[in-house]
DNA sequence: TGGACCTTTGCATTTAAGCG
DNA sequence: CGCTTAAATGCAAAGGTCCA
């Protein structure tokens, strides 16, 4: 302990600034590390009496616990992964939002990544991971290839979103009831173009998508043409500029009398342009947007939208990741959830 | 190459309390 | 008083990186 105290002595006339240990609170105190320890912790037994001169031993020093020493023994990090598309798009991040509550109450840092090389970097730095934990949402492609990998390098991993992955645990949507109902009101308010916003007639998106997949098979079952406005639903096109791309559409083209949106951005976008063009909803248009977001009933009609449960997928998911970090060898844990749709003024006759 | 860094954990030891 | 049990505390080792 004298030796441990010279050499801090030491570094502190080196300039280096001096933090306080466990050894020091100790040493304050008059017991042992140990003590102190289970004192921090809140774990172990401890005499009141003793808590509270450590309590004030380590008020008086201003400790604070060393998170890599910790980690070093226990394998933890206290700090967890969170891999979700670009924060402009608000379903994103509402998701990374929503985690942060959950991860903050439970006393855990976020490291937000939102590629496969920030994770790799993160993963190569010490080699081993120094996250406890993985959350992708959405990206199953990027879940499926980090699965895949050396299991003792990767950290335990789940997957929230709208694919299934083929494999581990996740928390699964499916928008497909919801994509149905909305497109069976729509026939049978006797519509007769009925297009889907957002994605072009080559499926730029992902031909797992299931919104895409749900259009074309509802239509063709109806013996209805297909009808694609395409306005990429990804962050890089600016929100004015696709404003102008569906514009552009309905002048060329004359208006679908049911629009189908990819997400909900691109549903106000589409109400935008309508408004713009004189076009009247639901009058001309049935118009229903995809992602649940609050602030569109306050748009004057307010637009329907095909909602997820977000609160209760992200709690879930966050449950099964931290029962994948205390049993690694557990079996897969998996959850379906449907998808609601909210049909207000937009999509009601 | 080996020791220092800092903290936690499992196990060992000591102390205190309860009871006949 | 002496035994048993529970509570309180301490010891030793381990972990990855850095630096002499």
């Amino acid at each position: 302990m004298a030796t441990d105290s010279r050499k801090r002595q030491a570094k502190r006339e080196d300039g280096r600034p001096k933090t306080a240990t466990l050894a020091d609170v100790a040493k304050v105190a008059g017991v042992t590390s140990m003590t102190v320890s289970r004192v921090i912790k809140g774990s172990g037994y401890v005499a009141p009496a003793t808590r509270e001169v450590v309590l004030r031993a380590a008020q008086e020093l201003n400790y604070t616990a060393n998170l890599a020493a910790r980690a070093l023994v226990t394998g933890r990090t206290g700090a967890i992964a969170i891999i979700s598309g670009d924060l402009n798009l608000p379903y994103c991040a509402n998701i990374v939002y929503l985690f942060d509550s959950l991860l903050s109450a439970s006393g855990y840092q976020i490291h937000l990544l939102h590629t496969r090389g920030e994770l790799r970097d993160l993963i190569n730095s010490t080699n081993s991971a120094s996250v406890d934990g993985v959350i992708v949402a959405g990206m199953h492609h990027f879940f499926e290839e980090l699965s895949s990998l050396d299991r003792h390098v990767i950290p335990p991993c789940v997957h929230v979103g709208i694919t299934k992955p083929s494999q581990g645990d996740y928390v699964h949507v499916d928008l497909r009831p919801a994509v149905e109902e909305a497109l069976e009101r729509m026939l049978a308010a006797g519509r007769k173009r009925i297009a889907l916003v957002g994605v072009g007639s080559h499926l730029s998106v992902d031909e797992t998508e299931i919104r895409p997949q749900t259009y074309i098979s509802m239509m063709q079952n109806a013996g209805r043409e297909l009808e694609f406005v395409s306005a990429s639903p990804r962050y890089e096109v600016p929100g004015p500029e696709r404003v102008n791309i569906i514009k552009q559409y309905i002048e060329a083209n004359g208006c679908p009398d049911g629009l189908l949106c990819f997400n909900d951005d691109i549903a106000i976008q589409t109400y935008r342009a309508l408004m713009d063009l004189g076009y009247r909803i639901p009058e001309d248009v049935l118009l229903v947007g995809c992602d649940g977001l609050p602030i569109l009933q306050y748009f004057e009609p307010p637009l329907s939208t095909i909602a997820q449960p977000m609160e209760e997928m992200c709690a879930l998911a966050w449950k099964f990741l931290q029962n994948r970090i205390a049993t690694p060898d557990a079996p897969p844990q998996c959850t379906n959830f449907d998808a609601q749709l909210i049909v207000r003024k937009s999509l009601q006759n």
